[in-house]
DNA sequence: ATAATATACTAAACACCGTTTATTATATTT
DNA sequence: AAATATAATAAACGGTGTTTAGTATATTAT
């Protein structure tokens, strides 16, 4: 079936421009100052369009901050073979600076946005990601720790 | 001129009336979603009343902002008879803590609630009476540097 | 006491906002 | 060629922060 191949091609680019120009805004002018009416006019649509695509507005954030974090998961896959977990710990410490460095538009959307998120209603939300991101490093510290390293601390105080 | 002292007596009820019910509304719903026509019906007075005492939501934000700091200010005096700059930062560390978790209204309205103020317009607004605890603070590490200790460290990077 | 003025307040409007509904034009299938 | 599914939208709903124009009331001046 071509066609509905090309539907689904082209739906998938309709979401890529909103979430580009979602994306753009957002980082322009924060959350809140961001209008899905003003997205609507970037991408020469009308409002009613972009919940075609997406439910909310909080909706398009979350999308953004799911693939940041997808981004940022490749840098655990970077230090993934090194042995010792210390030491990967400390190479993971340095991607994550250089990654923050390289990517700060995907770095601000995944944390210094992250605030707006919590404070409307997402938080208890699937937020995979994030979680997967968190439970690797939780297990890596877990690894040192077994390997003698941070003997007083406790990781559920992250 | 008895009368104007009251004016000027009605004008500071109305601010504190205002004031405490915003706060109220801000502590349990959050900044964003608290509307000044909340506000205005929770106090039984138009929306517009409102402008006359401030100007505008932001500024309601501000104002409790500065009150709370002002009232955090005290925690200062508390410890300033204490000699040795040392001892005095380590009282001043309890103190904190103390002030903390016995005015936890104010406490989230001066750190928890900076945020939503820092991603909207103040920022480099007047923000005295913060800048002055930072400041006291600055000089009071400043001094225990003085005396010896924190030997490695620097004061900007906090 | 009465007229003029200043004060406190509000109803209504303005220009936005996120979101939904009903409708229309277009593309696909029958 | 007719029936159906898809994509997009115009218009509306109920909200927001804020401003404006107008109205009572209280104060001052005559």
């Amino acid at each position: 079936m071509g066609i509905s191949d090309r539907k689904e091609r082209e739906r998938e680019e309709m979401r890529r421009r909103i979430l580009d120009s979602a994306k753009k805004l957002f980082l322009d002018l924060g959350y809140e100052k961001t209008s899905v009416r003003g997205i609507a006019e970037d991408i020469e649509y009308s409002p009613a369009t972009i919940y075609l695509y997406f439910k909310d507005k909080n909706d398009l954030l979350f999308a953004l901050h799911q693939e940041a974090f997808v981004e940022f998961a490749k840098t655990f896959e970077k230090v993934a073979t090194i042995a010792d977990p210390f030491e990967r710990l400390v190479a993971l410490g340095r991607e994550y600076l250089t990654f923050a460095f390289s990517n700060p538009e995907l770095y601000e959307l995944m944390f210094l946005l992250t605030a707006p998120m919590e404070a409307l209603e997402i938080k208890e939300d699937v937020w995979e990601d994030g979680k997967n991101v968190y439970m690797a490093l939780e297990a890596l510290v877990a690894a040192c720790q077994a390997e003698g390293h941070f003997k007083g601390a406790d990781i559920s105080e992250l």
